[in-house]
DNA sequence: AAACAGGCCTAAA
DNA sequence: TTTAGGCCTGTT
């Protein structure tokens, strides 16, 4: 992989797996938005940046620090995808999937944004936990001035904490305040550390995090899958219900992915989703 | 208009 | 241990 910095942004060349539209929209991050030229614009781990790809080159705006500091992580790029995508290709359906979904990199969030962004999932659809997540941060969130407009960073549990319901009904996320609320004065006591789950094993982890009102199952498999880089995690989900009735009518045991079953599940997903097995 | 959306909670068997 | 109904809001 080269790696160089030209024109505020940082070039970087590599074979492996890293498609755009692919890590944007498969449905672990809110805040990315394409833009006209194709390149993506959001707001992660507190900065704006602005990502594009041409050939085998992505261009991520900011500098070489900035790069080590936060994209790096962020975009797991010490992992080799394109070897791990071969490991979970276990049969014909898996082998199609990971195919379709090739270019899939599974993202290193920021713990509380994403624990917070999958409580408004629930019973949700993009479009509007996009909106909740994009009017929670604005009103808020801290002011980012970036390519000359303001975008707003991810407001911290620290300064969700003391609110109180009515002061998020701005936001429109309806029953789901409460859950935010609750979530944002755990973490902000102490009561829960996110970064001490990262550390822990998944079983632990899901009980922490399901101990929190609001957080199900399943919220707590894409938190911990998104960001706390525990890789086993398998979120199951209604799209994820009917991939596996529909290919594993038998019975299914994402232990059979081993520590790459979280990313597994990303490649069903995205597959599912995108009708790959129904419209190829 | 009524049903449903990338769940969760509670009550009831 | 599994199942049904309700929940805010928005869209079809």
């Amino acid at each position: 992989m080269e790696i160089s910095e030209k024109n505020g942004f940082v070039e970087l060349t590599t074979e492996d797996d890293f498609d755009l539209e692919k890590i944007f929209e498969c449905g672990q991050c809110f805040r990315w938005n394409r833009q006209e030229d194709e390149s993506y614009i959001g707001v992660a781990m507190g900065r704006a940046a602005r990502i594009s790809k041409r050939g085998n080159t992505v261009y991520i705006s900011g500098t070489m620090e900035d790069y080590e500091n936060v994209w790096r992580e962020y975009f797991d790029l010490d992992r080799d995808y394109r070897s791990l995508r071969r490991q979970v290709a276990v049969d014909g359906y898996m082998k199609s999937a990971s195919d379709f979904g090739a270019g899939i990199r599974l993202l290193n969030q920021d713990r509380w944004e994403t624990l917070c962004s999958f409580i408004i999932s629930q019973c949700n659809n993009i479009p509007r936990i996009k909106g909740i997540v994009e009017r929670l941060s604005a009103l808020y969130g801290r002011e980012i001035s970036f390519e000359g407009k303001t975008y707003y960073s991810f407001p911290g549990a620290d300064v969700i904490a003391p609110l109180t319901v009515e002061d998020l009904a701005p936001i429109r996320s309806g029953y789901r305040a409460g859950y935010i609320i609750e979530a944002a004065r755990a973490v902000d006591s102490g009561k829960i550390s996110l970064e001490e789950l990262s550390g822990q094993s998944l079983k632990q982890a899901k009980a922490a995090l399901m101990a929190l009102p609001g957080i199900g199952e399943k919220v707590a498999n894409c938190v911990i899958l998104f960001s706390l880089r525990i890789p086993s995690a398998f979120p199951i989900d209604v799209w994820m219900k009917k991939a596996i009735s529909q290919h594993y009518p038998h019975g299914f045991d994402p232990g059979v992915f081993g520590e790459n079953a979280g990313l597994a599940q990303q490649y069903m997903f995205y597959f599912q989703r995108s009708g790959g097995a129904n419209n190829p």
